[in-house]
DNA sequence: GTGCCCCCTCTAGTTACTAGAGGATCAAGT
DNA sequence: ACTTGATCCTCTAGTAACTAGAGGGGGCAC
């Protein structure tokens, strides 16, 4: 009685098929039960575990990360202090993206609103990408 | 007298040697001249090439629009509603990047500040994650 | 029994580089 | 002239996290 393919796990995490063959590949998903015909079975662990991955990819972790989350999620008598060393320097890691690209944002914007629309020649857009020092804001 | 070095070109891009051997490769810097010994010579249009490139890369566009955009720097003659339709359709997508990223800092915010550095059992960076549910947000 | 969809494995492709092996060449100092 | 260290060469493989496709087997409905 209990027990789903890959297709119905795949839509209950609301993940692809062939990412779950790669999770399980990279020991992310543990190896399943298979039917004899080898068709892979899985429980409702399989589905928690999933939907636990893919929130947290959603959230930008990576697979290293979301590893250590797990080992946390499967060990509840164990301290948390890991778990919020990872999101806090995920988060810093994301404060510090959402800044870099509103800056690049700022640079865009002037380009593409000084452009006449004219010839290549006077085209602003073209004119910044070819000499950096058109533009105040710096790079990191 | 003119021409340098691979190292030296690399210096006034500021772009590492491999990547100008790659960028080579895939054709986006034409195959220099090389001396008796093989090594590759760069005059000036490579240098302003090159930077021209690496200032597109650091504004996150792709390797497929610096060729568009390098396209009509060398044709100063064309019209240029070409680059601007690209530097819109690029800051559109960095607009659309910070929203989603700040919508994911809300709730990475969020998970974090409840956390209370206690056991896994009780934390709540673990349980957002294991629960769709308790996030706000919607994923997109 | 015959579609049709789902499942299987395996390989290769994506993006934009980066790292390393293994060897040749150059420029400077002694 | 010799040596040393930096720089150059080619080629292969690795990175992250999948995605796509080839080629074939299995299961269920009509």
């Amino acid at each position: 009685m209990p027990g789903i393919s890959i297709g119905r796990l795949a839509k209950a995490a609301d993940v692809k098929v062939p990412t779950i063959r790669f999770y399980e590949q990279i020991g992310l998903m543990p190896t399943p039960d298979r039917t004899d015909s080898d068709q892979r079975v899985y429980g409702d662990a399989a589905v928690r575990r999933l939907r636990f991955i893919r929130h947290a990819r959603q959230l930008g972790f990576d697979i290293k990360d979301i590893e250590a989350l797990l080992g946390l999620a499967d060990h509840p008598d164990m301290p948390c202090g890991e778990a919020d060393r990872i999101a806090q320097s995920h988060l810093t890691a994301v404060d510090e993206k959402i800044a870099q690209l509103t800056r690049l944002r700022e640079e865009l914007s002037r380009m593409t609103e000084n452009c006449s629309l004219g010839l290549a020649a006077d085209c602003k857009v073209i004119e910044v990408l070819s000499d950096h020092g058109l533009c105040r804001q710096e790079h990191q």
